[in-house]
DNA sequence: AATCTATATCGTAATATTGCAATTAAATAA
DNA sequence: TTATTTAATTGCAATATTACGATATAGATT
């Protein structure tokens, strides 16, 4: 044991499980926050941001592309890192809605 | 090392990835969807409808309620659990301001 | 009290994550 | 060609997570 079950659940449930666990580390968060800050994208300076050696950004920029938050392209001898929006719309869609499904109950325990 | 240097990092992106990483499994994102399609909050009957053993889900709801996204009540000898609008909407907000800061951007690159 | 029912905790095995030094790969600059 | 720069990969140690059987706890029921 000590592997997720993914079997177990529909493919939305696992898609969004995967999106919320590569947002699930402050290092990934900061490098969300650092890609909102400046008005471009990135392009390598973020190993100079964060407090983490490069190999272990390269590693946490890796899994927020294997769970298709960012997207990134080649720039020269640097690669540009930038946000892929329609992801991140799923992870909007689905707090907004749980949101509004809250707000309609008439909360009648808790 | 293999654990996370949270010293490193602001209190927010410390509570949004605690937020996230309680998501980040396709059981718990089960448990956050039984519990908005049933109109009252889980008794209890949540270990019938997940395709796990009770020892785990216990644990599962455990996580959810350190990181505040869900609260119990004792009812009976048995437990309330039901979410927590309050911290949830740190996610929503989060989310939705990304998307509105992205949409701002003039997308220059990428 | 004895029993049932619901949930939590303990202990532990299997697996995943985190972090970094060392190294490699690829494009640029000299 | 030979650096130099930038980022990815490898390998590995430390730690965390996942899952569950066995057991414990707490309230309800008989």
């Amino acid at each position: 044991m000590g592997a997720t079950k993914t079997e177990h659940f529909t493919a939305k449930q696992n898609k969004l499980a995967t999106l919320a666990k590569a947002l699930g580390h402050p290092a990934r968060i900061a490098i969300f926050d650092y890609l909102l800050k400046v008005d471009t994208c990135i392009c390598g300076d973020i190993v100079n941001e964060l407090p983490l050696a490069q190999p272990t950004i390269s590693q946490h920029l890796k899994e927020l592309k294997n769970a298709g938050l960012i997207k990134g392209s080649v720039e020269g001898n640097a690669i540009c890192y930038c946000i892929d929006e329609t992801v991140l719309e799923i992870l909007q869609k689905y707090f907004n809605n749980i949101s509004s499904k809250i707000d309609m109950k008439k909360s009648n325990c808790c």
